[in-house]
Parts: structure tokens; C-alpha cells; sequence
DNA sequence: GGTCACTCTTGAACACTGTGCAAGAGTGTT
DNA sequence: AACACTCTTGCACAGTGTTCAAGAGTGACC
């Protein structure tokens, strides 16, 4: 990785040895291989030869250089096709898009959650769920309810995996706290089950469906 | 809030200046005052009138110290009633408990997140829920799925209030990225609701609700 | 060719963070 | 008085983001 830069390519104007968008990509590499932590400035720094000052000038900030990675990326993410027979069954795939691109991308939203960029990062796939929504009847704030729903929805089972209970402390992890709770007015199987995790992939599914089946009307023939 | 540590109390055994109650005291009263990040050794041990190396040997770490303060939170928190008429609208009222909670408690919740201590932080609420569901007749993994899906929805809600928009940088926020979305497939009115913030107090509402009555059967009169 | 202006890069610092180590105070027991 | 044990300290280290004055390198102008 690490490209010890000599006086290789000076471009457009003046010298410029490095590139923004050099910077950006660099930096983008480190996020989804290692994670946000292990973006910084010293390191990205020496993974394109050159001193932090230098990603300074050219970034302003790491709180800019994250907004510029999450833009970056944005930019280069196509377009993922929305399927489905009925309305509302697109509007639940449109939503699991959401889902799977986020956690497709973990790192990167990880790191874009912490800036606040979440909304930047996922415009197109909520646009995307947005539009369904339209084409399934629902309009104004009550879209805009089921997007930012289906959002908090999303955000709360990717964090919920951001820490995996294994690599907590034992004392920690539910299975541990729930197998000490001893509740006579919590059914035995509720609390094993408490105490072991669930499939989260079709969890979020069904959550998500159950949001979306409470907003979107129910197919009627007749709709055009 | 700085007391000067002479040698004012010798407790129990040997000779004991600081107790490690003490500090985890001072340390809730920073986070909850001043959020987590506030929350640094020297700083605690500034307003304990004492070294850091004082708080490692008490506390360990800063992670255990985290751990400690969660664990006294949710040893002093009272038990919240849930009250409503039909078991949907307890098991709805239990989960608004956890909302309220955590909402109640936004930095010492954030904390606990961080940590991957949640669970440690709102056990006696999620086996509130955990009855009520049982109360309404769901039990072992199903209960076990509503339990983990109201909490991922309420984190994710908590996590958009963390960083409110009017705080970001304004390319960042919701309101100017929409209203700088042309989408012919989305209704003008849709465009304009999602770039307004919405009714979150509500929106968690009928959102936990949705997730509730999908998982809920309807009160039957039957029912013992 | 020499000078100026502008762009980019550097090295060295500052103020923070969590943490570890060796040394020492203070007290109870022998 | 001597020892053991508990607690506390000062100092250091490695790491973080960030800034500042200084300097290289290049183009344009005289």
C-alpha cells in the first residue's frame, strides 16, 4: 500500500505531487478495511508518503475528510433496482436495500453515523424508498414517517452488531445477564430464548414489514 | 464541584482516603451532566482532587470504570409502572418505558451503547416488556423477537437525536440534501415533508406500536 | 536570467487522550 | 522498631487531532 511518493505525476496546475481525490480514496480503503478507527490522520498520512500537514491543506479536517469519503462513496454507489409485485412488497424491498447496503457497508456506516452523514451516505435508497412509498399511495409526512421509521429501524439492528456480544466482556453480553434473571412473570422459553440471540436478518425483514404494513394501504385492484 | 482530597475520611479497613464508590459517583455525575466524552481520567480524577493513577487502581480501566457506572445507574433506577387497559396497550406502554428511559438518560445511554452495555443499563425494563408480552400471550423466541426489535427501533431513534441537525454542518443536514433532491417519481408534498423534521415523541410511538400490534394477537375477551 | 507569486510540503511543536511503572506515603499487625 | 499491606503519587510513554512558521517547487513576468 504504501507508495513512497517521489516526484511522480504533477498535474493541471502548478506542481501537485498529491491529489484530493488521492487523499479521499486512501482514505476510503482504510474505512472499509479496518474501520473508522483506524482512519487517522498519521497513518493515512503514511499510507501515501507523505506528512499530515499535507492531508491538512488538502482536507481541512478529519470531520471534512469523513464528510469527503461518505460523498465519494455515495457518488460510485449504483443504483440498486427495486423488485416486487405488489406495491407494498416494493416498498419493503425498497426498504431492505437500505438494510443490506448499510450493512453491506458497515465501516463506512459506522463511520458516517458517527458524523452524522448517514442521511448523505443513503439519499438515492431512500429516494428510492421515498418514491415506492409514492407509488404505494403514501404521500407527505406520512412518507416521510415511514422512511425515517424504517431508518431508525435499520440504524438501531446495525448497531446492535457493531459491538457482537462475543467480543464484549462476559459480564455483558444478554445471554450472560438474561440467563440471571429469574422472573416469575416471564415464561421459562421467553427467557431462554432471551438469552440466545436471534436471526437478525429476517428480523429486520419482519420489523420492517410490520412498519410498512402499518402505513402502506393494502393492494385493492383498483388502484391504477 | 472540585473538594480538595486531604486526609478526610479513613474508612473501614487500612487506611482508605477514596472509596471506589466515590468514584464511580463522580464519574455518573460527569457523564450525566456533560455526556461521555467528557468523561476522561484526568478530568475525574481532577474533580476528586487525585491522581489518575488513583482511579486505575480503584477502577481498573476506563472501560470497567464505564461498566461500573452503568451498573449503578441501573441498580438506583426504580422500577417504572406500566399500566394500560388491554395487553397491547401494556406491552405498548412497557416498551414506551424503555423509550422514555433511555431518552430520559440520553448521555449515560449513549455510554452504555458505546460499551456495548445496553442490556447491563435497561434489563428491568426489557423483562417488563419481556412480562407484559407474556401477559398478552407471546412467549419463547417471539416474545424474545419484539423485545429485540422495539430496542433496535428506540436506538435507532436515540441515535438520530444524538448529533441533532441544527449541529452539523449545514451540507450535512437531512433538510438541505431533500430539498436539493429533483425526483420526478416522489410527490412534491413527500419532498417537502422529509427536508421538515418530523414529530419523533409520535413517530416512536406508532412505530413501536406497529411493531407491537404486528406481533400482538388482538385482545380476544376470552382471554384469562 | 532574475524576481515575484502562488501552490504544495515539511518538521516541529502543542494540547489532549488512555495507560504503566517504580517509588513512596500511611496505617495495622507482629 | 520492623514488617506487610493498602493506597497514592509523579513521571513517563505512545497515541490522537491540529497548528504554525518555514521552506521547496513551479509558473509568469520583467
Amino acid at each position: 500500500m504504501t507508495s513512497t511518493r517521489t516526484s511522480e505525476r504533477r498535474a493541471s496546475t502548478r506542481h501537485a505531487g498529491l491529489e484530493r481525490h488521492e487523499i479521499i480514496d486512501a482514505a476510503l480503503a482504510i474505512v472499509t478495511a479496518e474501520g473508522g478507527a483506524a482512519l487517522t490522520m498519521r497513518r493515512l498520512a503514511a499510507d501515501l508518503g507523505v506528512t499530515t500537514t499535507t492531508i491538512y491543506w488538502h482536507v481541512g479536517n478529519r470531520e471534512q475528510l469523513v464528510v469527503a469519503i461518505v460523498e465519494r462513496f455515495a457518488e460510485e454507489q449504483s443504483a440498486i433496482p427495486v423488485i416486487g409485485r405488489t406495491p407494498r412488497r416494493r416498498v419493503l424491498h425498497a426498504a431492505m436495500n437500505l438494510w443490506r447496503s448499510a450493512r453491506g457497508h458497515r465501516n463506512l456506516t459506522a463511520l458516517a453515523s458517527a458524523a452524522g452523514a448517514t442521511t448523505l451516505l443513503e439519499l438515492p435508497l431512500e429516494a428510492a424508498l421515498a418514491a415506492e412509498l409514492g407509488a404505494a399511495g403514501v404521500h407527505g409526512e406520512r412518507a416521510r414517517d415511514v422512511v425515517q421509521a424504517v431508518l431508525a429501524c435499520i440504524a438501531g439492528f446495525l448497531i446492535s452488531e457493531w459491538r457482537p456480544a462475543e467480543q464484549r466482556p462476559e459480564a455483558l453480553r444478554p445471554s450472560e445477564l438474561w440467563s440471571r434473571v429469574d422472573d416469575p412473570r416471564i415464561d421459562p422459553s421467553t427467557l431462554r430464548a432471551l438469552a440466545s440471540p436471534a436471526d437478525h436478518e429476517r428480523l429486520v425483514e419482519s420489523t420492517l414489514r410490520a412498519i410498512i404494513d402499518a402505513a402502506v394501504p393494502e393492494t385493492h385492484r383498483g388502484t391504477p
